[in-house]
DNA sequence: CTTTTTGATAGATAAAAGCTATCAAGTCCA
DNA sequence: TGGACTTGATAGCTTTTATCTATCAAAAAG
């Protein structure tokens, strides 16, 4: 097989029809160049120059494989030119898994100021299930997930972005609907509806419902926060659903309200994840850093972590 | 820049995703593998590839490149595939150049048996004249002449191929026309018109001329054969064409009449003609036998030289 | 006829690519 | 849970390749 310095050498040739002036063109001597484009022809098999002192010229078939070769060595320019812009932060795509109860909700409170500070930015998005999410990530098939923490998984890490309250959704002519805020006492007796377990709402619910006494619903189990707020609607009980769902779907609701309890409310913590052995740590650690920022001045209803 | 093999690496990595396997596909250890990708790199100033020993996960980039690596490899593979078949003889095309007063007289009567006998020959044909021809042929434009010989220049060497006779051509209604053959003395006193300075032709029918006591014409200077053969059939005089253009142009006039002269008649040689330095000279050679045995059969005007 | 220039060759040197041996870390299995 | 096995990385050495300088024979130029 040919070298890419011995093609160089012999699209010089073909330019120059002069060994000295192809030589110089490369950077090596004309010893160099002449015997390099001897083994190029001994390689192949033919001979791809005629040697005179009067003048040099190429063989047909010299000349269409310097041809080629200038094809060649200009894809392999092309190669490194990619590799050069690839080295600027956040230029390349970032393959991102939200889960189900967050994508739709957050992603659009912080993408139209992102792409504003980073107009290269390509983000590619994925829902799914959290276990789906992670195995993608672990596979390589995602690069970064906006998840739920802490995540389970030895060969990811997690920086945290913000905690996000639950809030306590009732049917509007509840006699909760009528307090600004629900003591957890309130709740005592109460029937509590979540998501199916298998995702972290769920967890938080049940230690709560565990902690102030009131009734975890096992009759109805929600796959969706939309479903769960329609059967609170219908009036089968309360609700916790996170702060960011109720900005979106329940502020404009008129069946139901949401009322965010006292104290230490129930939340779960949102970060960012992706593989230990990522090389786009430090990109993603400074992305993390600008979302903080964004949802600092438009998301109010949730707290910064860092 | 990086190299052919660190490409065929990188290419065997991300089909693989497995060092070892990788290696194992490329015929190297593992450590030659690992340390030429990560020289790959460090030449391109970005990781291509997350390491973990759960895993391999090419980056985008190294993704990108890796594809584009494949076509590079691809491109290269076709160039020693265009060098294999360019192996075999009489595949690359052939330019030749013909004498304007040869050439559509002469190859259409051996072109369609070179063909049969060689399939793949390829000829790109341009007509000229000599002194264009010999620079032409001197400075790589065209690889081949068929030329009549001797020629002058030093860098070109010759094989004959024929030996072209002249003939007398004369207005039908010349005394001369009755005659089967012309003596040279039956030309004395004749007026003998010629191509222009600068044709073999012209050289041979002056030093005739000048031999049997004929006059060559100077008030008038063919610029073709074809205006020679006309001014003799208006009775401007009488001429000396050769034998091929005889056969082709003159044998259904009816205007004008062809004689053969007598003794040793003045003739030309053709041969074949290339660069010194050509390396298709053994090539050329084989194919000048060729053309001899084919003339041997199907051209009888003129006689084979070895 | 002498000088200059050409492409080729020989021998030496430097650089690159490859090897083996071995490592630390992670995975697998009993 | 611990030992065995596998992974990708590193160190040091060897082999191969690419480059150099010096010089050559031959051709061109003056």
């Amino acid at each position: 097989m040919p070298t890419l310095q011995q093609l160089r050498y012999l699209v010089a040739l073909s330019e120059t029809l002069h060994f000295r002036r192809a030589a110089e063109e490369c950077h090596v001597t004309q010893p160099t160049l002449s015997a390099q484009l001897k083994e190029l022809e001994a390689r192949l098999g033919v001979p791809l120059v005629e040697r005179s002192r009067a003048k040099v010229v190429l063989t047909p078939l010299g000349r269409d494989i310097a041809a080629r070769a200038k094809g060649v060595l200009r894809d392999m320019t092309e190669i490194v030119e990619l590799a050069r812009q690839g080295q600027a932060p956040l230029t390349a795509t970032i393959r991102v898994g939200v889960v189900q109860s967050l994508g739709s909700y957050f992603l659009p409170l912080i993408v139209p100021q992102l792409r504003q500070r980073h107009p290269g930015l390509k983000l590619y998005v994925r829902e799914g299930l959290p276990r789906a999410l992670t195995g993608q990530l672990d596979d390589g098939a995602l690069d970064l997930l906006f998840f739920p923490l802490p995540v389970p998984e030895r060969n990811l890490v997690a920086t945290r972005l913000f905690r996000e309250p639950l809030l306590v959704v009732a049917p509007h002519d509840h006699p909760l609907a009528a307090q600004p805020d629900i003591a957890p006492a309130d709740l005592r007796g109460e029937t509590i509806m979540a998501l199916e377990p298998g995702h972290q709402l769920y967890n938080q619910v049940r230690q709560l419902t565990e902690a102030i006494g009131a009734d975890l619903s096992h009759d109805y189990e929600g796959t969706s926060l939309d479903t769960l707020r329609q059967m609170v609607a219908m009036g089968m009980g309360l609700s916790l659903l996170p702060a960011l769902y109720v900005r979106s779907e329940v502020a404009r609701e008129t069946l139901v309200v949401a009322r965010p309890m006292q104290g230490t409310p129930p939340a779960r913590i949102i970060g960012m994840v992706w593989r230990k052995s990522s090389v786009r740590a430090a990109e993603f650690s400074a992305l993390a850093d600008t979302i903080r920022d964004i949802i600092a001045t438009e998301v109010p209803e949730v707290a910064i972590m860092r």
